[in-house]
This record gives structure tokens, sequence and C-alpha cells, in this order.
RNA sequence: GCUUCGGUGGCGAAACUGGUAGACGCGCUGGAUUCAAAAUCCAGUUCCUUUGGGAGUGUGGGUUCGAUUCCCACCCGAAGUACCA
């Protein structure tokens, strides 16, 4: 019988769907939870790139499986998004029904595949009955505050009492920078609207005014990525700044805590690096600079105090706040005109333009609170103003964009540091030097001086030592569509959230998906978009004039809102009354495993964390981390670069012939011979740098690009459709040629040629089980080398999978089959074995052959086998025998000699006394069971 | 610039805590089978070589009886981030 994996894969995949053989629920056995990142539902559908972290995550779930656990590995659609919502804008289609039509075409490509997800816990993000949760989350941040005696979030209304009872005492600080002053009384007097201002501030969710993208041609807002040098990405439109009230998520108040956490979870080093980066903890000092004839001053935030005496000029930024007062009147116009310019350039262009230096003089001074000198105040655009202070110290010694800044504007640079050359550049090393022309800081060191300064610094009064994020608070609001509304609604100006009970606040109609007239988001143009409070729901816009009707917010929640917490719904995704059960969460506790790419880095795998430790404060979950351990699967990359011959010429067309998108055509002329498979591309145009040092190998009708290898994407032209495979090879074949590429979390490119290796692996195996197209198995006992062999693979895979190496299993695999085939085994109990030992792998083969050798449940449930150590010892051992560490010959000994009987037997050989040519050994190492090596 | 990860045959890659470098697969070469092809099977395949050997894991040093593995310096590539004071 052949191995006809069409048809069996079908019938196996018919199997699991009638049987819910993947269907789990609450155990007595052990849990664990496997989860992948759920696919954003695109139009493209999967490419070969996407189930490998799938695959990965299935083969470990199965295999677990097999060793007892009861295993969660669920699967969903993160299906709000900005690409559904365009593709509506484009076509007129309704993005409910776009996503739907690419769900279901995921959920096939996904079933061909062969994956143990129990769908019967799939989840969609912009289902209203999981969105629900979302928006009930959201009100829940809303309706806290972040408590920084307890340093954890708060309900507000503890806030509430504390200024109903004593006023501002408990956040007077903060409260007088921000111009707030009340005692009880006062407080209890405010008017609604002011009250509502105030608790604005400390919210975690909550209303701010900020600058957003606005692309008028377009009419719309754009994200930053969405932006090229100032132009619209799509069209090249103008774009300009706008500043928009929306919401934010006070996240930043979670700093600390997302730092440490990192800690203690198992996640990538590289990852948690980019987080610990992202966050951007720096340790540091605030200073006051006192303004001259004037009571205001400047505080600025340092890192390195120690060098206070070399500060010459300050800067502050563009957007500074008391910028008009510092203005002197005859540097009025040329101040205007700089920021005129600064503020006209969009954010990318400010950020991507690092070398230009630019500035202008304020025509104020401040005074150096050590040693009295005036000290110029100027604005320069490199100074950004959402970070520290938004100011300066400009220490040109110290510094290079000071020094930079120093050396254009011909300002002081005066040297701080003993016998070390700054006419170049700065000098910004924490080690080697010690202080000079630093008055009670001369002679120190940077650790001597940091102490005394920051002592000092704190004693007169002028500053104190803090600690700065980069980590800012996270926007929230989205002027689109295709997202969750916001559950809030606009009662005389004052956000009030729609109650638990009301939700979900479901997207209503409209019949435009872009933004209104007058820039509002798409939701603008619902016709039936106000909240009544007395019936509690939803209702015509035209009853805003009633007494009890408002408006609701019109933005939507961003991607990564749903995506935070969809973890916990697997555990319990039905549920009406809870966003996840006590039950469930006690149960099913965190993700054991959780796969994904480390392009959510600073995204998803951010904020997941932050709604943890958010959700965690309130009580609401009992774990303040929600994956003990994450695996970065890595890219599958494509071959981007094709060059199609031109039939019967000897034209090369490159790219654009496989798409019917234009793209620029690029004719490359070369010289190619028949019959070679190699392209000269001494002959390139010039101006064809693209294809400058590349090497082309023919395949087919399209010479490979051996240089351009990148990420799979339609807009590449470079994916492989995994369906193809499937057909041509069947699923278990796919699963197990990804798997063999090579390590799980490397980026590897994609080579279809490699593929018949792990088929004819397939076949190979299969034929064992059949002798003249019936099964035919011996059930003698085993020989003692097909035990070996089989309880070798057993240890190998049982480890690797263990370790997630699984390219290494399939080559343990092969090995195994390799040596059966040569040992002629039919042998049942070996065979049977090797089945379940594979069939995490290639399920469906193992199912097949599972049911033919008469087995008749599913073997899934079967217990995965154990090695036996005794098959596996060996007598003897070709011991490798070395001279000065140089490997000559191997020498079979037993492994019972000690020793000095292993020394003897080496020196008696011949082949040693030949090498050794009559000298004397100086050292023979000897590592009984390894190796032999003699020094001469 | 900074942070992190990499660099091993023609290619994807193995090599456990330092112990026979290149397992396994692709590709290639030769052979068997076949009218022929596919499929399958067998042998070979790091490089150089005067067939004795010699060199070899990005480069240069170091530690060691012994280094792909540990240490130092550098080169190259990828990813992230970027006037973060």
């Amino acid at each position: 019988m052949n191995y006809n994996f069409l048809e069996i894969e079908k019938k196996w995949q018919k199997f699991w769907k009638t049987n819910k053989t993947y269907k789990v629920g609450f155990s007595s056995k052990p849990k664990l939870y496997v989860l992948d990142m759920f696919p954003y539902p695109s139009g493209a559908g999967l490419h070969v790139g996407h189930p490998l972290g799938y695959i990965a995550s299935d083969i470990y779930s199965r295999f677990k499986r097999h060793n007892g656990f009861n295993v969660l590995h669920p699967q969903g659609y993160d299906s709000f998004g900005l690409p559904a919502e365009q593709y509506a804008i484009k076509t007129g289609q309704h993005p409910k029904k776009t996503t739907l039509d690419n769900i279901n075409m995921y959920r096939n490509q996904l079933d061909r595949i062969g994956f143990s997800f129990d769908w019967s816990r799939e989840i969609r993000t912009s289902d209203p009955n999981y969105y629900k949760w979302t928006q009930w989350i959201f009100i829940l941040m809303f309706n806290s505050f972040y408590c920084s005696i307890d340093n954890k979030a708060k309900n507000i209304e503890n806030l509430i009492s504390s200024f109903n009872k004593e006023g501002d005492k408990m956040y007077r600080d903060k409260l007088t920078d921000l111009g707030y002053s009340f005692n009880n009384l006062e407080w209890n007097d405010f008017n609604p609207k002011k009250k509502s201002e105030i608790l604005m501030n400390f919210r975690l969710a909550y209303l701010t005014d900020g600058e957003v993208n606005w692309c008028e041609e377009l009419g719309t807002v754009l994200a930053n990525d969405e932006i090229i040098n100032g132009v619209s990405e799509r069209g090249g439109h103008p774009v300009t700044k706008r500043k928009v009230k929306h919401w934010c998520l006070r996240i930043s108040k979670y700093s600390e805590r997302l730092l440490n956490g990192l800690d203690k979870i198992n996640w990538p080093d590289p990852l948690k690096e980019m987080q610990r980066n992202w966050i951007g903890k720096s340790k540091g000092v605030s200073i006051n600079f006192k303004i001259e004839n004037s009571n205001k001053s400047i505080e600025v935030f340092t890192t390195r105090p120690d060098t206070i005496f070399g500060v010459s000029f300050l800067t502050i930024a563009p957007e500074y706040t008391d910028i008009s007062d510092l203005s002197s009147s005859e540097n009025k116009l040329v101040i205007e005109k700089y920021l005129s310019e600064v503020l006209k350039k969009s954010e990318r262009d400010r950020l991507s333009d690092v070398k230009t230096v630019s500035g202008v003089f304020s025509g104020s001074y401040a005074i150096h609170p050590f040693n009295g000198n005036k000290v110029p105040i100027w604005i320069s655009d490199y100074v950004i103003a959402s970070y520290g202070t938004g100011a300066v110290m400009g220490v040109p010694a110290g510094d290079q964009r000071d020094f930079d800044f120093a050396k254009k504007f011909q300002i002081d640079i005066p040297n701080i540091f003993k016998n070390i050359d700054i006419s170049n550049s700065a000098f910004s090393d924490k080690t080697g030097f010690k202080l000079i022309n630093s008055e009670f800081l001369d002679g120190k060191d940077y650790n001597e001086s940091i102490e005394i300064i920051i002592n000092e610094i704190e004693n007169k009064n002028i500053g104190k030592s803090k600690i700065q994020y980069k980590l800012r608070d996270a926007t929230f609001s989205r002027q689109r569509y295709w997202g969750e509304p916001i559950p809030i609604y606009y009662k005389d100006g004052i956000p009030q959230n729609i109650d638990l009970d009301n939700l979900p606040l479901k997207l209503p109609e409209v019949d435009n998906f872009l933004p209104t007239k007058n820039g509002d988001s798409p939701l603008g143009n619902s016709k039936a978009w106000a909240w009544s409070e007395k019936d509690k729901k939803v209702t015509s816009n035209d009853k805003i004039n009633d007494i009890d009707t408002f408006p609701i917010e019109l933005n939507t929640m961003p991607g990564w809102a749903g995506s935070s917490w969809y973890f916990y719904r697997y555990m319990d995704p039905t549920n009406n009354e809870n966003f996840v059960s006590e039950d469930s969460q006690n149960y099913w506790s965190d993700i054991d495993v959780y796969f994904g790419g480390s392009e959510h880095a600073t995204g998803h795998l951010l904020y997941s964390r932050f709604y943890q430790k958010f959700l965690y404060d309130l009580k609401f979950l009992n774990k303040d981390e929600y994956a003990k351990k994450l695996v970065n699967q890595g890219m599958i990359l494509g071959n981007s670069a094709f060059v199609y011959r031109k039939s019967g010429t000897s034209e090369y067309l490159s790219k654009n012939l496989i798409s019917d998108i234009k793209v620029d055509k690029i004719r490359i002329d070369i010289k190619y011979v028949e019959g070679e498979d190699h392209l000269n591309f001494d002959l390139l145009k010039k101006d064809d740098k693209d294809f400058k040092n590349s090497k082309f190998i023919l395949e087919k009708d399209k010479f490979l690009c051996l240089r351009e290898q990148e990420k799979m994407s339609k807009s590449k032209f470079n994916v492989v459709n995994p369906d193809e495979i499937c057909n041509q090879y069947g699923a278990d074949t796919l699963r197990m040629y990804e798997m063999f590429l090579g390590p799980i979390e490397q980026s590897k490119p994609w080579d279809t040629r490699g593929i018949s290796g792990v088929h004819s692996f397939l076949k190979k195996f299969w034929n064992l089980f059949f002798k003249e197209g019936k099964i035919n198995l011996s059930s003698e006992e085993p020989s003692k080398e097909s035990l070996k062999s089989l309880h070798k693979t057993i240890k190998k895979v049982s480890e690797d999978i263990e370790k997630l190496s699984l390219n290494t299993c399939i080559s343990s695999f092969m090995i195994c089959i390799n040596e059966l085939s040569s040992l002629n085994c039919n042998n049942r109990l070996i065979l049977e074995d090797l089945l379940v030992l594979i069939s995490p792998f290639a399920p469906h083969f193992s199912e097949e052959l599972w049911s033919q050798i008469g087995n008749s449940k599913s073997i899934v449930d079967e217990k995965y086998p154990d090695y036996e150590e005794k098959y596996l010892v060996e007598s003897e051992k070709a011991y490798p025998v070395s001279f000065n560490g140089k490997t000559k010959f191997t020498l079979n000994l037993s492994l019972d000699l000690n020793h000095q009987e292993i020394e003897k037997a080496v020196l008696s050989n011949e082949k040693t006394k030949s090498i050794l040519n009559n000298n004397i050994p100086k050292k023979i190492i000897i590592v009984p069971g390894k190796i032999i090596n003699i020094v001469i």
C-alpha cells in the first residue's frame, strides 16, 4: 500500500473533528497551557512562514499530552484592525464581512496542517461578546488611579474620599506642580467639571490634549509609520500636526514593576533587553537654575551631576512652556522664526535629521547654582520636551551633543577633566578621569564626586535625586472605524463611563468609513451614536438635545487593546458574567509556553504585561506575570529577487512578472550562455545596484537571487503557500520539513528543494510496515540492535522536544529509520513505539498506521514511550587516539579497562609505536570512555 | 552611536557541562535497476596534496594535554533603538 497522504490527512482531520479529539476541559491531570500568538486574518492568507511557530507549539502540546498533561492549546483571531478598514474604504464592503471571509480562509488553511487546537474555545476580538470585556477593562482603568503609597492601582473612590477628608494632602507635591491647592472643604465646593479635571490627572485611562498627524487630502489621521519624509506614504500628501483630545493609558506608572517583573520570567534575553531599553530607566538628579532678573527657574535633569562645573549653557526644548518669558525683545523675531520652522517639521523629520545642529539664543541667562556664573539659555530641537524636564544643562566637555552645539555657536568649552584632550570631541566616559576646575570636586573621580555633589544639591535644596523612564503613556484613541468603541459619553463635557451592566457598547453602523469632514473618527458618520442615560442604551443623534441624552466618544481603541488580555478568555470563552471565571483561572493559571514573534517585544508583549499587573492590583487576577516561558520563533525568509527569462530572447525581467501589480520594471542586460547555470553580472547596467554582487542560480524558468533573502510578504512577491506543499507532499511532510529547517528561534531561508528528503523519510518509514502491499509485522522478540536504535531515539527525541530543539529530533528519526531499514526491521513492538514517538510531528501518518496495525483508539492519548538505559549500554569504545591533540586513529577497547590498562594497551599498539618513533611520551592523558591524548 | 543575537562544507545545519568538527538532509559525482524516465537502492562528497600527509569552525592573540565551545582585541552580518541629557 502506498503512502497516500492526501486521502489519509483528509480522513483523520475529519475524524478529529467528529470525535472532538482536541476538546479539553477541567481534569484531574496536571494542566499545561501552550499558546500561540493569534493571527490577524489578512486577505493575503497564510504563507509557509506563519505556521512555523504553530507547528512547534503543536508538537510540544501533543508531546505533553502523550505524557499525561491536560493541554490547553487554543487559537483565535485578532480581527480588529486597519487593513480591513482600508479595504472597506476602497471597495465599500463592510469590514465585518471581509474579516469573516478572511477568518474562514485562515481556518481552512490551518485545518489542513493538522493542528490540535481546541476550536471550541475560539475567540475573535471583533466579536461583541469578546470586546465587551475589552471595554470593561478600559472602564476599570478609567475608574482607577495609581496609589504611590501602596504602589498599586486602586479604585478612584479611594482618592476621592481622601480629597473629601483631607483635601490635597495625599498628593500635595503633584497637585502643586499641576497648579492645584485645596483643602477638603474647597474640594467639596468644586463643581463637577473641576473635580473631573483634577481626577483626570490620576485616572489610569485619561483624556489629554496631544498632537496627531493629520492628512487633509486623505481626510485621516496617520500613524508615525505611515508618514515618510513628512508626506503620507500613500499618495505623498502633506501631513500636518493637529492638537486633538485623546485617551491615554498611564502605563508609565508601571515602569519599575514592568522592569522588575522581567527577572522572574523565562523569556528570551534579547527580548527582555529590548523591553528594558524601551522602559529606559536612568538614575539622575534634577537641578534648578535660577533665571537672572527673574523669580523663575529652570529645572534640568542630568545623569551626570558630577560635571556640573562644566556647564556653559542651558538648552530648552522648542515646546518649553515658559519660552516667551525667556525671550528678550531683541531676540523675539529670530526666536519665533526658529520655533515656527522647528514646529512645522514632522516629528519624523526632526528625529531623522540628527546631524544638523540648530538652535537660537533666548536672550536670557541663568545663574550657575555653585559658582554663580552667568549661563546663557539657548533653545534647540535636540532637546525633547517630553523627556525629563524638557531642559538640559550643556556640558560641552562631557557630552558630544553639547560639544557640537557649543562649537557651532561658539560657546565656551571649559575643560573639567585633568589631562584629557577635549579639543576635538567630548569625553563622556564614566571612568578614567579626575575632575579639575570643579572647586570642591577637584581631583575626584566619578564615583567619589557623584556622591558628594548629590548631597550638596540636596543640602542646598536646589534639586533632588530622580529616576527617569523613557516609557511614555500609551495613546489609546484611534480615529478609526474597525475597532472597539470607547465606552464613554460626555455629559456637559464631562466624560462618564457607560455602566458595566450595559456593555458591550456595540460598534454602530455607518455609511462611510472615512473620517468626517471636521476630522472626527468615522463613528461621527453614524446617525445613532448618543447615549440615553434614562434608557441606558444607544439612541439616535437627534435626541442629543434631550435632557438625558449625550454624545458618545467617537474614537475607537487601538489594535493592542483586544490582544492585551485574550489569553484569559480562552480559559472560559463563553462566560457572560465574568471575563474569566475564578475556577477557570485557578485551574489553568497562566501560560506555560507562549510562542510568537519578537516583533511584538515593545508592543503587545509590554502592554499585556501592563494589563496583567493592573488586573492583578485590582485582584481580578492572581498572578502578576502571565507567561512563564516565551519562545520567539524566527522568520522564514523568501527569495525576493527573481530574474525571469523573457521567452525567446536573452532579456531578463525582474520581479514584476510575478504579480499583476505594477512594479518598476528592472531590465537587466546580461550575458547568458545556454546550458550554464550561472549568470554573469559584470555586464549589469551600472544603475542596477539592486543586483550588484548578486549570485543567480537557474531554477526552472527563473533565476534565484542568492543575495536578497527577506521576510516573506505579499508585497515582496516571495510567498510560498502552505496549501501547495500540502497538495504536493502532505501536511505531515510540511510539518516535519519546517521543523527540520533549523532551530526554531532562528531565521532561515525557505528552500523547497530540501523538502523531498523529509518526504522520502516518511515513505521509507511507511514501507517498513508493508510487504507486497499488506501490513506485515513480526511479533517476535526484537533484536538487540533494533532495541538499541529505538531507545537511543526515544531518549534523544524526548530530551530534545523538552528543549524545543525540534530540528535535531527529525535527524534522530531519520537515523533511526535508516538503521531499522538496513536491519530489515518489521518488529511490531519497535514500530509501535516509534509511531507514538513520531505522532506529535506527523499526526495523520501515525494515526493511519496505528489504526492499520489494529488499534481502535486514536493514538493521541497513548503513553509516550520511556527509554530504558539497559538497551543503550556499550561494552566497547572506539577511543580516538590523539597526539598533541590531533586525532590520528581510533582504537577499540573494552569500557571495563582501568586507566593503567588503557595506557598499556595504547602504548603497545603498533600505530602508536610508529607515530612515537622511539620518542618517549611526555605525558599521557586518558579520560576513560572519552579520549586518549599522548603528548610528545 | 548604543543594545542584543549571529559568523562552521556548494546550501540548511549538527557537535551534551572543553574531548574523533561537519551528524541528518539538500545538491553534486559515479554506479545498479529501466527501452526510457520517475521512483528506489549502493558508493563517494570540507579544502589542498607530490596520496606520505597538511590545513581547517570570520581575523589576530591568550588559557589548556586538548578550544566551534572559555578569555581579550578586532572585522563582518542581522534585529531593535536612537539627539532620552
